[in-house]
DNA sequence: ATAAACTATGGATATTACTCCACAGTCAAA
DNA sequence: TTTGACTGTGGAGTAATATCCATAGTTTAT
């Protein structure tokens, strides 16, 4: 697929997808003959997977470790084993953090359905 | 307390914390007769929060809407409940999205165990 | 065959979130 | 009373993460 599909599907502009490109984040797409990038589903995948660990507060640079971790073997499984565990025991805590968070806000909420409740007494 | 004490027991420099002064992310701590910040645990709390909702991809500027309606009573009971349902929201879609990606992680793991017990056989 | 839409590249610019610096006043201990 | 740790301010500098721009080649529709 070209540039212009894969920045509708994934909703990152041409510009950040390049920039990842650069970055090493995703593969370097293959070309078509006059030189255009030609994407497939594994960049969709890749940069969906990036959006969402973004959003859940990896840099990028921890991002990229975390890909190579997922899709390559560069590692000896000891070495690898040990940096999942190490991703997996960051994600449990921010799970309980966010959880945390959610526990604040709902209490708010709650404050204010008794707040409201009293009012209609 | 002053800040030194204040950077000891929340793990952010001077610089930062006054950062996010400016930025008004915390309240503006009294002054002591010499000019001097003096803070309260007030401060502490606020600036825990403010870690842990950074450390989960929030930026400061969600923060700074968050913890507004969290301390604050600017807006209607309408628009605050509005407001905080859709953080609510936001919270659980990141707990959704951490669980997958534990979940991906889980899987790399179990495949390195599988790999290594055909090893072992 | 011309316009409109798409793509390529390299480099400049912008934003966010700090971090550092220079200079000066304050305070506590030796 | 000097020294060292702490604090104040304003402004410059930096790293990460994009985003924009100028310039130029390609493709598609009219």
């Amino acid at each position: 697929m070209n540039t212009k599909e894969l920045t509708e599907i994934v909703g990152l502009s041409r510009d950040t997808i390049r920039f990842y490109e650069r970055e090493g984040l995703i593969l370097p797409p293959s070309r078509t003959a006059n030189g255009y990038r030609d994407y497939t589903n594994k960049t969709v995948d890749q940069l969906n997977m990036i959006s969402m660990a973004k959003e859940l507060g990896f840099t990028l640079k921890e991002i990229k470790e975390l890909t190579e971790l997922l899709y390559t073997n560069n590692l000896t499984q000891s070495q690898m084993g040990e940096k999942l565990l190490e991703k997996n025991k960051q994600i449990e805590v921010k799970i309980l953090e966010l959880s945390k968070m959610k526990a604040l806000i709902d209490d708010a909420l709650k404050g204010m359905c008794e707040y409201k409740d009293k009012l209609a007494l």
